[in-house]
DNA sequence: ATGAAAGCGCTAACAA
DNA sequence: TTGTTAGCGCTTTCAT
């Protein structure tokens, strides 16, 4: 069914390996020929396969990407960030999904590799630490949005994050602050570790209180309840924005003003915070520095193989928004006013 | 670097073709070899090279499933339904991004093309009629979101959505009803036509006041400000949830009450829309029921290239919320309490 | 139940 | 500047 290299040069009366060099726009084929062998492919339609290309030669110039939850719009940004600074501007990619579920990034990168992709860039990732550092032995890797031990990663500083915004809490008055965590990822462990770290830091120990979450809205709106019930803080950070969003939720069904009856902060800076409805204070950093690393460090991998595996720290900003300060932004609240 | 069908025939004592045979599963293969080779090939740690497959069979078992727009989650949620309806349960798929852009997508199905997929499924896009009528000629091809003539399709019933609404907004005693649109496409038109329409069928004609967006929030809030200024509507339509987002942001900094002075309305129910916090009356349809129409054409497609195209249009369902109707859900209001 | 031969469409090494 | 010869790793006839 398919037009083939041979037809082309049949047509244009040439040989195969020299159309297949015309096509490729290798220099040492005449400007005569080029145009002829053009031509003739125009002519019949011709399409490369790329599966014969990718056997028959030894690069493939295409590079593997799993989104490890394409309903997190946090990847979706970081993939735009990429894209603007892939390694090769020839190189093609491949998407993936890995639907939240360990086992599907699994299969997704048995795919890659059989594919034999040239290198595999893995965006956010619920595989074990031993996982990745598997693969990356044999396939160049590198991890946005995670840090994993002797592989190529980018990550904001979760540490500083957290800071940001306790320091902000503080700024404000707050002693009573209380956190949401995300459960048993290695990022929210580090947020939970830097959280408690910098209340006692304050002389806050007894103001220490853990909400167990994972990420979700619905569990936002658990912890508002469970932390009212018993304690009432007067600010909560939440791991990620979509938990705040949560709690946000819930507290104001409860008929709290926010921010005169609780102040909220949730971290990345989502397009969900941003939005001037939610107005969610929070801490970000650029999507595009991100990606503009992840290519650097795949380009780095790609060219030097045996170079020691780099773990780039992005610094966060503070983005200051109607979920702590007031006035920052003209917004309703039921009472208190 | 590899190991081949050839290593694993050796260390197994069998031909190559023989093992490929027992590796996919023929059932004219002893259990005794069988055993064997699949022992021999996982002490090999052998791969299948999936280039040399599809270069070699004529069906490649994989499908192009091409994204319009990754940010948008109406599309991970698409292909979450669609992943549960796969045509076979042994195709895979590859997966690509239209980062919005027309020329993005168009490389993209080239790209899919050349890696000679069996058949192509378009979730949203931008791209002109004519193209995918072309593409869907040599190859099997399905639309989700999106109605082109010719080709099968699965599309939510736009009037009968805008009506949904619009009866909603008429039966709480609203008649000054704005309708912000999405632009040039084709939803777009069709919902703007039915508003048209459904104002005449109840005689209010002289409120139609149609503001032009593009499904942005932005867009949301330029037409809040817009419409507030030439008329005051007690009621405003957007064309997606997001755009409503906008008109809700712009309609409380404004220091209105939502839904007492003004009530809002979106269209899709995405998760946005479904936040405790936005709690956004508008009309959704099932993403798994769209997904398993997409598997079920995409099927029949693919054993009937013959067969005349069908189109299917989902019945969606109002979803009623608090940004019409104020009691619905606890929800704060500045004034007129 | 097993295998030999041929070839998928392309690139790579080497001639001429 | 052009062409020839060998494969890449697999599946597919078609034998045995």
């Amino acid at each position: 069914m398919g037009v083939t290299l041979d037809d082309v040069a049949q047509r244009a009366g040439l040989s195969r390996t020299y159309v297949s060099l015309a096509l490729r726009g290798s220099s040492r084929v005449s400007e005569r020929s080029r145009t002829r062998v053009l031509e003739a492919a125009k002519e019949l339609g011709y399409r490369p396969n790329l599966n014969a290309r990718r056997l028959a030669s030894s690069r493939t110039d295409t590079i593997g990407v799993l989104i490890s939850d394409l309903h997190n719009p946090l990847y979706a940004e970081l993939l735009d960030g990429f894209d603007e600074h892939l390694p090769d501007r020839r190189d093609q990619w491949l998407l993936a999904s890995g639907f939240r579920e360990p086992s599907r990034e699994r299969a997704a990168i048995d795919s890659f590799l059989a594919l034999q992709v040239d290198a595999i860039v893995l965006l956010g990732s619920l595989l074990p630490a031993t996982s990745i550092q598997e693969l990356a032995v044999n396939t160049p890797t590198v991890v946005a949005g995670r840090q994993v031990r002797g592989v190529d990663s980018v990550v904001v500083d979760d540490v500083a994050g957290v800071k940001l915004i306790m320091e902000h809490f503080r700024s404000l008055g707050h002693s009573r602050i209380a956190h949401l965590d995300g459960g048993n990822g290695a990022r929210a462990k580090t947020r939970r570790r830097a959280y408690i770290d910098i209340m006692r830091f304050h002389g806050l120990q007894d103001h220490i209180r853990i909400c167990s979450g994972n990420y979700t809205e619905q569990s936002g709106e658990d912890a508002f309840h469970e932390l009212w019930r018993e304690g009432k803080p007067s600010a909560i950070f939440a791991a990620n924005d979509l938990s705040a969003l949560g709690i946000l939720s819930a507290a104001r069904s409860a008929g709290l003003g926010i921010p005169t009856d609780l102040a909220v902060a949730g971290f990345d800076d989502t397009a969900l915070a941003q939005s001037g409805w939610v107005s969610l204070t929070t801490v970000g950093y650029s999507r595009s520095d991100m990606g503009a690393v992840t290519g650097d460090l795949l380009k780095h991998r790609m060219s030097t193989p045996e170079s020691k595996a780099r773990s780039v720290v992005l610094q966060p900003s503070l983005k200051v928004r109607s979920t702590t300060v007031a006035d920052h932004y003209p917004r309703d609240r039921p009472k208190g006013q």
